[in-house]
DNA sequence: GCTGTTTATAGTCATTACGACTATTAAGGA
DNA sequence: TCCTTAATAGTCGTAATGACTATAAACAGC
């Protein structure tokens, strides 16, 4: 059936939907936006808009990034387009295609709010009751993705400052995957992962914590796990 | 920029289009529609259409599989959905973004072309010179996505009939792949994994071949696969 | 029939990866 | 100075895997 002039077709407006997570305070957190006006009016939802007629959705996805967030330099953080939702109920007032985008962000910038009416805002996953649309949906598939992709990806850290430890790296995975892992292991997997993470010239934290100071990684340059570092009892969460 | 009232939007049209695999004669086929008209006159394109007023894509992806295939009953077929598309310049004619599906067919239903002009095909991957649109992309992107997905999920027994034998799924992750496997690694790791595949009750495959008969399997209850049955040397195809 | 080819199936063996630990080291605080 | 805390080092047994060799059961051809 691909032949335009045969068949009619209805127009949808597109729109594209973010889920970004950041790790603050051993917690997931995600960016929400409190609805001003119906449908939804005092719910919270993902940030999210329309695409432009000049842009691609993943365009569109980064210029939402950076509006919502406030961050200025948009183009080095991990965004990644998770799924369509395309139900014809999905938006009560017409029929909107959303493509939905997950971006994990390393530390805690708090949202400037863009100019926009709702102000955006880091909240814990899970503690901002329904959200809007089928916002829940997408933030669970938003999740899920992310957990696998800690799996066999080098994606972890993603969420991490420029320089971190493994104790931090090892605390992004037991946040999102909702599970503790032991240390001496994680890290023998990590360090004995070729390009994972490459140890700073010459630094060791000191003054932080109330512990050994611990040594500072910066990411490498692999990109993919192997083999995986597979999550405890296969699913989780 | 979530305020409907706030901004203009763009009515796009939304497509779906299809990458439906099968192996066939030791060889990654893929389902081809030939293109009548301009654009791309005479070159193949993955089947595909428009999502009508009161479909989702799912809906729209099915209902094209089984006009494309002939196939009636599609309900049993895995398909999923790739990823979406949408350019800006991948239609000359017009601003389309389609939403990509993949789905993975047992045998080979020769196609029964649906009542449309052009006649689908089954033709082996990467065999059909540059395909239509950004339709290369897709495919590509498919393959990868199939490829990635034998190694963590059970989704190899979707490309085999009901009942099969160890060397038949051994041939789809080979095909797939495009490497070889050793058999009795193949087996003994297939058979290790709890509901992967479970034995046809009291069969064996006798008249087919010409060497020892095989054992039938059906597929199992299971869907994942822990640990996973990695493709040799990281990446390949 | 016998023989050889072909393919399925059974098993071996060494290496690696991993989960569950224990031990040591280097800070800060009381 | 001692205690607590957290990082790092190392051990040990088991599971998983890659690379094999061996046997069994069919058919083709002579």
């Amino acid at each position: 059936m691909r032949g335009y002039d045969k068949y009619a077709f209805e127009p949808f407006a597109v729109t594209v939907d973010l889920a970004v997570f950041t790790v603050r305070a051993g917690e997931l957190q995600v960016l929400l936006v409190e609805r001003g006006q119906a449908p939804y009016a005092g719910r919270w939802a993902l940030p999210g808009g329309f695409v432009l007629p000049h842009e691609s959705a993943e365009t569109a996805a980064r210029r939402e990034l950076a509006e919502e967030t406030g961050i200025v330099d948009v183009s080095g953080l991990h965004l990644e387009q998770l799924r369509t939702y395309s139900e014809p109920g999905r938006d009560p007032r017409m029929r909107v295609v959303s493509v939905a985008f997950t971006a994990l962000v390393p530390d805690l910038p708090e949202p400037r709010g863009g100019g926009d009416a709702a102000q955006a805002r880091w909240l814990p996953y899970g503690g901002a009751g329904a959200l809007a649309f089928d916002h829940d949906r997408i933030l669970a598939d938003a999740r899920e993705r992310v957990g696998a992709k800690l799996e066999y990806t080098c994606l972890a850290t993603s969420f991490c400052p420029p320089e971190f430890t493994l104790g931090e790296l090892q605390q992004i995975y037991e946040t999102v995957w909702g599970t503790a892992l032991d240390r001496p292991n994680f890290r023998r997997k990590v360090l004995a992962t070729p390009g994972f993470v490459e140890p700073v010239p010459g630094a060791a934290r000191l003054t932080g914590g109330r512990g050994k100071p611990a040594a500072l990684y910066r990411a490498g340059a692999a990109t993919t796990l192997h083999p995986p570092l597979l999550r405890p009892e296969g699913r989780s969460s």
